[in-house]
DNA sequence: GCCTTTCTCGATACGCCGTATCGACACGAT
DNA sequence: ATCGTGTCGATACGGCGTATCGAGAAAGGC
């Protein structure tokens, strides 16, 4: 490896100006398309025209590509307007309004949930999420213990039901005729509350199941109010 | 035949008998000791005294393990007394009873709640531990829709809030005195709402979040009830 | 008791991963 | 024109899940 000859020539010296929000950008269709195992600093790179090492020169960590990817999805969320323009309606409509927004950004982003469950969205559009949750519910009037146990109920159920609804069911492989292993099971008489359910458990829709569960978590909410019924 | 619970186990073997349930028991304190992603096969074989490629004579996959890690601990949940039993709360204790057990499991074992997120819990303690939620919510006398959208909504909570609470903060390097990140952001101005609520946001601790939110919900469930306020 | 068949076992290897190291090179200042 | 500085990316390391396959033990037939 002395001789220039057989020494690659550096090609054009590469200006492909790279920023963080470039390599967000190249990364999100990936985990869209692939999953977010498919997101590898290598892939990424290679998305990009480069090498994995070029990546860090902007990120520390996989993981901060993890945060701007999740903080980028976060601002795709459309938030209502704010408690005190009038845009707003009221403080239960605005939490369903964020609750659907975010059901919505996580059917196009399944891998939004996965990281929801992994990490803090402290990046700044994770933070205006927080700050439109607690402005919702200061609406209320509730004392602040009472606030934080509001919101934190109501972004556990959101963060839950995204996360149970995209887990992965067992397949029945196709061509074959078979009961599912979930109606084998039922069917085996050890589990008789959920067998009897199991008909209609198959029939709810998810995106009914997630509006009449928010319904319950609202309702609760709504029945700390001071003149509440 | 897709799922590892109804593929029988192999036989007995030469120089070390192993089976399912002593591959767990050694994961297990792995996960226990230095989390989820410690847990490899490598790992997990030669804590058994053998090769990796020996634990593919019990199961398919890496998967495969973690469904039985996941069914074990959720073998651990202390369920309440089945409600037509003497030893049953009613529907509100016993739901109760079901989402405190689980957060006591969840701090023992931090990756259930990490499991709980990425696989359904199909394994016969997992089935166990729906039926019995089922059962609970059954004595409340609703319709099969509403009694499928209660249940949803109280297991979307518990894992929801589970996983939320164990997320690592930003932790502040020791030694040096400063402001949490969380404090800095919101003394910027530009999250008021957040602003306002953050000292108690910080005086909160995670079990009397949990048992706030959870009553919430637990109200919002009450509220389906036929004869209810 | 011996031979053959069958099946288990684990060594080796492949292609990924995140990232530490470091030589080569382009660029700005002197 | 030269030097110093900082960026780029090739290479490498130790890990991962798991496919392959030869060695050898167990089981069965005579």
């Amino acid at each position: 490896m002395s001789v220039i000859w057989e020494r690659p020539e550096p090609g054009p010296r590469r200006v492909v100006r790279l920023d963080r929000a470039g390599i967000t950008a190249a990364a999100v269709p990936i985990a869209d398309r692939e999953g977010l195992e498919a997101v590898s600093l290598r892939r990424v790179a290679s998305a990009l025209g480069t090498g994995p090492m070029r990546l860090y020169g902007y990120l520390d960590t996989k993981d901060d590509l993890l945060d701007l990817m999740m903080d980028a999805v976060c601002g795709e969320i459309e938030l209502p307007a704010p408690p005190e323009l009038p845009g707003s309606g009221g403080w239960r409509e605005d939490l369903r309004a964020i609750a659907h927004g975010t059901q919505f950004i996580a059917r196009r982003h399944p891998w939004y949930v996965t990281l929801l469950g992994t990490r803090q969205p402290y990046g700044p559009n994770g933070l205006a999420y927080s700050e439109r949750l607690f402005a919702s519910v200061a609406a209320l009037g509730l004392s602040a213990r009472e606030t934080v146990h509001a919101v934190n109920a109501v972004r556990a159920y959101i963060a839950g039901f995204l996360q149970l609804e995209l887990l992965p069911g067992p397949e029945a492989e196709p061509g074959v005729e078979q009961l599912t292993y979930l109606a084998r099971m039922a069917a085996t008489g050890r589990y008789p509350a959920l067998a009897r359910i199991f008909a209609e458990f198959e029939r709810v829709s998810p995106d009914e199941a997630f509006a009449e569960g928010l319904e319950r978590v609202l309702d609760g909410v709504a029945a700390l109010r001071p003149g509440a019924p």
